[in-house]
RNA sequence: CGGGGCGUAGCGUAGUGGCUAGCGCGCCUGCUUUGGGAGCAGGAGACCGGAGGUUCGAGUCCUCUCGCCCCGACCA
């Protein structure tokens, strides 16, 4: 073993800030040569990077082979069968990178891994016995992004840890849904990352009950709430929770109020403030019934009208209406798809039509041809504002249950800071996070779509239920470096940094660098992994440089060795001390001791 | 896909239709320098993203095109 040094690790920090980096770990990760850009969203890792990225998945495998997970490799290039047997050659759409082999067969590079790992446990096991097994593998993943950005934080390729468990029933997927749930949190705690673990929306993957683990960071793309009692979900899956109902007869009958230009929350309680004044208080937004009109477009291209029925008072939020229709899409409602439903009267959109006698135009199965979905506050014995489906013409005491129904309850209404919990654990507040992990309790949809039976101890066939877990860790290494870095640098915790220690050589007195030796081969004995900078630049080049890659611990062997002492500093909390060479060694160690963070060793 | 912006040397950038496209950093050679991104001298490095056009003359004006970045809809 012998120490790197300076002079040769192929490396060079920029002085400038590339023009095309924004967050500070994709500007810093470039800057101090650990990454360089191939293409959009495609990352060369530099040996820097290799290191660190190198920590980060000793840490995952350790925690993996803990909950007794045995590591695979399966290839990145993956035939289309598979895929198409599940549906996801279809479903994933754009995201997809396929590509056609020299005979012109499909194929593509895999964006997860579920239907290959369902295969290879039925291709080798088929009794219960043989369960239950957790297979992972930590492996370059492909998923052509509508925009990667922020570098290696969201890439087109990228590296996941992606393990998958195989159960006999539900129970044990609980088992070892738990398990994996507890290796994350330990995984999170070794990065060091601040993070929560929110409910979250299965999507595209299936399945049931699934949780994300968000790191904090205000350049997070996911938006979570949280309660002061402890719940947490992602906004795509947060839901109101129950609304009691209440008695549709103890209502006025419903009647039509003119409205003329109301076409507008807004200026609708405006007007029926002017026209239909309660007497017991003014009507206000939330009293209004807004129903927004969406194309449903569903993976094959199908596209029917939806309707949502929600108070006036909130929006839809589109993010949570396209994971709850996932994977269908929805679209905006064209001024053309007005003119195919003439029943939709555009501004004055209601569940009953007042053009005539009264008629029910929306809800199970009325003529409108339309689905109509409602919020879950819209429940039985409720009384809202709404269209009257006739222009310039809203309608009064419009009641759920009794004047109007809908077809089922949508639960995508923007969430505002606070709103109640679902748990009923108290206001919720909106804060931000990046998606370091995700656990899905898949059950048995992949297994039913391929087929993977095993006998029970009765031998009869039964399917498989499964489990698939998510770490994000060429993003992880990303966040790390976001979290920690600071105006001077990346400063890495000492779990993960590149090397444990830099020895500058601050000056050209031979005696330096025989110092400087020495004390690299000392520490190397001690276990440690050391840098040298050796090179012929100003110290103050090699003071810049070791706070821009972040080492954690620097020795300086400068002008200090005349009088036998060095220089020890720390990056990550700025102090530095002078020390005698001869205990240079024990300082060193005794940072490493004070660190918060264990080593890996 | 919608909105915004940018393409000039390895990086960061300047450039009023007019001479041989300029500067800083980096790189090479020599000398000096060594505790906070050194100094002096010399040097290499650019078909100004591409195509077409207007013009006596285009990095600069026009048209088209390609690429990239940023902001929104997807995801580890």
């Amino acid at each position: 073993m012998s120490y790197a040094k300076m002079s040769k690790l192929f490396v060079r920090t920029l002085r400038q800030d590339p023009a095309d980096a924004e967050v500070p770990s994709h500007r810093w990760l470039v800057r101090a040569g650990y990454i360089r850009r191939a293409a959009p969203g495609v990352y060369t890792w530099l040996p820097l990077g290799l290191r660190v990225l190198a920590r980060v998945e000793a840490i995952i495998r350790e925690e993996m082979e803990a909950i007794g997970a045995q590591e695979v490799h399966f290839p990145a290039l993956l035939p289309r069968e598979p895929y198409e047997q599940t549906n996801r050659w279809t479903e994933y759409g754009p995201n997809l990178f396929r590509l056609k082999d020299r005979k012109g067969q499909d194929m593509l590079l895999g964006p997860t891994h579920e239907e290959m790992f369902t295969l290879l446990v039925k291709d080798l096991y088929s009794s219960y016995k043989d369960l239950p097994v957790i297979l992972y593998q930590i492996q370059t993943k492909y998923r052509d992004e509508a925009r990667p950005r922020a570098g290696v934080l969201r890439g087109r390729e990228f590296i996941m840890k992606d393990s998958y468990s195989f159960d006999i029933d539900d129970e044990g997927l609980e088992v070892n849904y738990v398990k994996h749930r507890q290796a994350y949190q330990r995984i999170m705690d070794r990065l060091g990352l601040d993070y929560v673990i929110v409910k979250a929306m299965s999507g595209a993957m299936g399945g049931s009950r699934s949780e994300e683990f968000l790191a904090l960071s205000d350049n997070g793309e996911d938006t979570f709430v949280r309660s002061p009692g402890g719940y947490a979900a992602n906004v795509e899956a947060v839901s109101v929770g129950a609304v009691a109902p209440g008695d549709p007869t103890s209502f006025p009958p419903a009647r039509t109020v003119s409205t003329p230009g109301a076409g507008t929350i807004a200026t609708l309680v405006e007007a029926v403030n002017q026209s239909a004044p309660r007497t017991d208080r003014a009507w206000e937004a939330s009293d209004t019934l807004k129903n927004v009109v969406f194309m449903r477009v569903a993976a094959d291209g199908k596209r029917s009208p939806l309707i949502i029925g929600l108070p006036g008072d909130r929006d839809v939020d589109e993010k949570r209406l396209e994971a709850a229709l996932s994977p269908d899409q929805a679209e905006p409602f064209t001024d053309e798809d007005f003119v195919s439903f003439p029943d939709l009267v555009k501004g004055y959109i209601g569940p009953v039509s007042f053009s005539g006698e009264p008629t029910a135009l929306l809800g199970a199965d009325r003529p409108a041809g339309v689905t109509y979905l409602t919020d879950p506050r819209v429940v039985t014995g409720t009384s809202w504002v709404s269209g009257a489906n006739v222009v310039d013409t809203h309608v009064v005491n419009l009641v759920m249950g009794r004047d109007f129904t809908s077809d089922g309850v949508i639960d995508v209404a923007e969430i505002r800071p606070g709103d109640p919990a679902p748990d009923g654990s108290g206001p919720l507040s909106l804060a931000r996070g990046v998606e370091m992990g995700h656990i899905f309790q898949l059950g048995r949809k992949y297994a039913e779509a391929l087929g993977l039976k095993v006998l029970d101890a009765q031998g009869k066939l039964v399917t498989v239920t499964m489990g698939s877990y998510g770490i994000g860790v060429t993003r992880a290494v990303a966040m790390v470096a976001e979290a920690t870095c600071d105006e001077k640098g990346l400063a890495w915790p000492r779990n993960l940094a590149p090397y444990d220690v830099i020895i500058v050589i601050a000056g050209k007195d031979p005696a330096m660098v025989d110092a400087a030796d020495r004390l690299a081969t000392d520490l190397e004995l001690e276990g440690l992994e050391v840098v040298v900078d050796d090179r012929a630049v100003s110290p103050g080049v090699k003071f810049a440089d070791a706070e821009i890659i972040g080492f954690p611990t620097s020795v300086i062997v400068g002008r200090g060795l005349k009088d036998g002492v060095v220089e020890v500093r720390d990056r990550l909390s700025g102090e530095s001390s002078s020390v005698p060479l001869a205990e240079a060694v024990g300082a060193v160690l005794r940072l490493g001791q004070s660190d918060p963070v264990e080593d890996l060793a």
